[in-house]
DNA sequence: TTCTTAGGTAAATTATATATTACTTAGATA
DNA sequence: TATCTAAGTAATATATAATTTACCTAAGAA
């Protein structure tokens, strides 16, 4: 399951929702899905995001699932 | 512009485009194109590449554009 | 020669990320 | 009472990520 701290980081920079999706290009209603987790956004969106609030991708996103919490599962 | 190292660290995991691309659910073509820098992938398919490749999001994926050079320059 | 693996690529299709429009609630303010 | 901002959400439409099928080349092995 794909895991995010944007909301945080967001009102963390002082912005709304509007401010945030303008600035990086999309749609309150996308940056609303993507802060619920309903939303699977493109690395290039991601990388935006994550440039307009400071941070880095491994800071912002993660997937939190069993397969993989344990890295030498596969292979 | 969106930038990655997805082939240098298929290869030094030893691994073939077939066998990267079906371990992380997607086609050969798919992989392809990622590799190539012609597509724009979803975060969770970025995630689930990194996790197999026993590397970071930071360390496989970014943004080479003049505008995210200067991180400031927006704000 | 033939056969297999690895990889590039193209066309058509499917799935889904994102946009558009619009309605809603809640809180702050005049 | 308005009126404004912030945010959640739903329906429909559009753009594009990803699949499927198929063809190609090159290299190595039988």
């Amino acid at each position: 399951m794909l895991k995010n701290k944007v909301k945080v980081f967001r009102i963390k920079n002082g912005l709304s929702q509007k401010e945030l999706s303008f600035s990086v290009g999309v749609t309150r209603q996308t940056m609303s899905l993507i802060e619920k987790g309903e939303y699977n956004p493109t690395i290039n969106l991601c990388l935006r995001i994550c440039y307009r609030l400071h941070k880095t991708l491994n800071e912002v996103f993660w997937l939190d699932e069993e397969e993989f919490k344990h890295e030498e599962s596969q292979r």
